[in-house]
DNA sequence: ACATCATATCGTCGTTACGCGAAATGACGA
DNA sequence: TCGTCATTTCGCGTAACGACGATATGATGT
């Protein structure tokens, strides 16, 4: 069998990040462009402070958001870098999918 | 300003489509643009029949292939329109989340 | 070192997703 | 109508996910 990985382990990682209503609602959380902590986001959506953390990870997992230190929080803010890598990437993989009109 | 940025219902299947390999590999088998029925993708895939079927139906909800008829059997291939109007919406939320920062 | 606060990890449970074979549905030709 | 072939749907077992509370790790101030 050929190897064919079609899409990097990282943008997969990315895409099923964003595939997560919970997940979705964190990033937008990182609209304004303030940098929140886990318990400000715990918070703000109404669930467990474990929870954020681990949703949080798998959005940091999937390069959508990252983390700096602060003291004892650690906040959390999107990752434009990672962000649109993963975009480029995926991008790339529709457009050899969808050749002309269809 | 304040109404609700977060993404359709429609994109976020498109991204839990395209978030599992198995549903990659048959996207990627449309990227020479020719139509494929159920049991070719099953096979040129090595999976079970009735696995193609349902890949493939998670797919076509996700806007990321269509499928149409002809005789017995059934066509899948790649869906520009619904691949590119979710890309766009993908790309809305993500230039929301993303300040010039960068 | 100790106490404290924020975050990460662990253990668990219920829910959802995946993959399969078997059976039901739909299309076509005789 | 009947038989067949392709696809879809169903039932089931297994694996992964999501959320939680509880506990462990890490950082800070005293």
């Amino acid at each position: 069998m050929s190897e064919t990985p079609g899409l990097t382990e990282a943008t997969r990682d990315f895409l099923r990040a964003l595939a997560s209503e919970n997940r979705q609602q964190i990033l937008l959380l990182f609209a304004d462009g303030a940098a929140r902590s886990v318990g400000e986001i715990a918070t703000e959506l109404g669930i467990g402070q474990s929870t954020a953390s681990e949703q949080l990870a798998i959005l940091r997992r999937g390069g959508v958001v990252r983390a700096q230190r602060e003291g004892k929080t650690v906040r959390y803010c999107a990752d434009g870098n990672g962000i649109s890598s993963a975009l480029q990437e995926l991008q790339a993989l529709l457009r050899v999918c969808c050749p002309p009109t269809a």
